[in-house]
DNA sequence: TTTTAGCACTCTTTCTTCATGAGTGCTAAG
DNA sequence: CTTAGCACTCATGAAGAAAGAGTGCTAAAA
């Protein structure tokens, strides 16, 4: 059934007054809003109507209303307008995201706290790898004495090392002849097929460095069966204590406890969805705990393959208009950073490479 | 002034009492423990004398005591009794520590959430790494078509990698040439002296491949920059929140900020000791917020030169001898974990990799 | 001389009671 | 259909009273 005018009127003006005091709102309140032009009889009735179909609820008989669940969901579908991010806003979230971010785990760090720090909420951020990468390509480098560097080229463009040290006099040649058995052995394969049987297989071929073997191939096995997974961090956990919603310690507990732990598991689920920004209002949350708090999710693409996440945590009257906002637009301008690296340049250098600019203008370098 | 044996009795008495209830703890209480073999009345003037030299505090003129910061200094200096650790302590920590941790970053934050989880207190983890790392090797690989691998070996032991992609057609002698200029003219150098001179040089003879030299160049300052530092995670924030003394919101939320962000800056003031467990008392704490608050902190060392640091964060009144006890083991056990590397094997391989089984520590990858 | 019992006194804590005021629902008039 | 008016409900806060815990001091007992 489709509300009126008026109702959607009445409705948001309730949810927006009471995102803001935080306190159950009276009809003479929305009535002295500047364009509510509706005596507060009136809008007392609409709210009376609005309650008895769920949107609204009130606390206790002589209190002002509070939008319910149901109420915040279609505030958030359809009434909340836009929020516009001011200039200043874009610039201090802008230049929070131009500090250079290095490896995804710190960057996952750090956008966790701009994130926070911009909403004034808890924040949660994660990077997720996909599972399923293989191995490329194999290197072998010696390093000095008993020294040799393993090189992983993996499937998705991450490279990774390991330094493997051995009482062992293995020559040049050795690793080379090693290299090219590993690369026409065990690339392209995932770790489930990395049997006993082929590494036997590996071993007869490898020659005189045939006891790295086993060292190699339980270090690829290891970093591609790790490689899945994601990596989160919560920041600014402390920021859910000065709303007035958590005053009460027990609440804020629970839901700061479900941050520490079991939020992860929520990921996944939200992660289905498609891209976009995401908000589960309260009830809407698997957990318990969560029952009246909201949380607000971004998906977005890193590159590699890699998909980011970022999201808030907050009372379910929070401003969906400006968090949304904002979030999208960190979201936004992060994806915006992977995918067009900045071009590396030494301070203060030639600052013209000395090559001719050959085609292929856009060749992303990446780094994991 | 020493105290009589007595009186040290009365003292321990009213900070175990006051640890285990929270409550000011009056003389009756103490009278009726067990060993304590005076009355009340004695016990009233004991308390009363303490009360004068400082370590005992009257919230109010009816009220039990409650330890001072001076009182708990003693008692954690002379009077509390050494906290043994139960069998199921012990094999409760060390099965959470079994579990492999790969990488430095990882374990940090693993590791605040086991001694979080042991203390029931919110934990801090940082690995620090000392500054002055500089790079002991570089090597080239071709990778495909444009695509270069940089593998650096800095002199602590640690390899990190990075692909280039360059619209370039280089040859494996033009790298073997390029990587030959770097490590005569590179390896030693901490990244101050990476000034554009020592680039225009490198750049000259490097032949071939000298576009990739200012990539390369950026890359390796950037990474001995970045090598030093600390990584810290904070976790199980969420258990303030369960002590009595932090149903006060506002104060509680004084310590998670802080703890959010600016306990970094009090580490290395702490970590200016000797190894070992340090304590700090309410006020001893350089932070305001800190003020009633009281950290306990163990460095250790990890190898490769880093250093670990775990701590936890609690009210005055916290168990100290169980805490201290608890996390001098747990960074005993990290400390002999790192010494002493875990034997890398395939899962069902052959068991025996055929070398006489003398292994250096291994080394935990760095990817960038 | 040291310890203990007794007691008046202080101050917090808790419970009641009461007044206030915000907000409602309903009715009747515009 | 809208609005003014009014009786009614219920949370909130202040004020006062009673209860209880713990103290300090004094005087008796060991």
């Amino acid at each position: 059934m489709e509300l009126s005018e008026r109702k959607k009127k009445v409705l948001r003006s309730v949810v927006d007054l009471y995102i803001r005091t935080a306190e159950p709102v009276g009809s003479k309140a929305i009535a002295e809003l500047p364009d509510m032009k509706y005596s507060s009889a009136t809008i007392r009735n609409e709210m009376a109507e609005l309650t008895t179909m769920g949107y609204l609820e009130q606390p206790h008989t002589s209190a002002g209303r509070v939008p319910s669940a149901s109420g915040y969901r279609l505030y958030v579908d359809e009434l909340m307008m836009d929020y516009r991010l001011s200039v200043d806003e874009t610039r201090s979230i802008n230049s929070a995201i131009e500090e250079k971010m290095q490896r995804v785990d710190k960057m996952v760090e750090k956008v966790a706290h701009l994130v926070s720090q911009a909403t004034n909420l808890p924040a949660i951020s994660a990077g997720i790898r996909p599972a399923g990468a293989t191995v490329k390509r194999f290197d072998l480098i010696l390093a000095g004495q008993g020294s040799i560097i393993l090189v992983l080229m993996l499937s998705d463009e991450q490279v990774v090392n390991k330094l493997i040290k051995l009482p062992l006099n293995v020559t040049e040649t050795d690793l080379k002849l090693l290299s090219a058995v590993l690369n026409a052995a065990m690339t392209e394969l995932d770790p489930a097929s990395f049997t006993p049987e082929l590494l036997d297989k590996v071993m007869r071929s490898a020659g005189a460095a045939a006891s790295l073997v086993p060292v190699i191939v339980d270090f690829t096995a290891e970093t591609l069966r790790s490689r899945a997974g994601t990596s989160v961090t919560v920041a600014g956990q402390s920021r859910l204590l000065g709303l007035p919603e958590y005053r009460d310690v027990d609440k804020a507990q629970r839901v700061l406890a479900s941050m520490d732990g079991d939020i992860l598991s929520e990921l996944p689920a939200v992660m289905q969805g498609a891209n976009g920004t995401r908000v589960l209002v309260g009830p809407e949350n698997v957990a318990d705990e969560l029952k009246d708090t909201s949380v607000v999710m971004t998906k977005f693409d890193i590159g590699d393959g890699m998909q980011g996440l970022i999201g808030v945590v907050g009372p379910t009257r929070m401003d969906y208009a400006k968090i949304t906002a904002r979030l999208s637009y960190f979201a936004e301008s992060l994806s915006k950073m992977f995918s067009k690296p900045e071009t590396p340049q030494l301070p203060g250098s030639t600052g013209q490479p000395g090559i001719p600019a050959k085609k292929e203008p856009d060749n992303p370098d990446s780094k994991e």
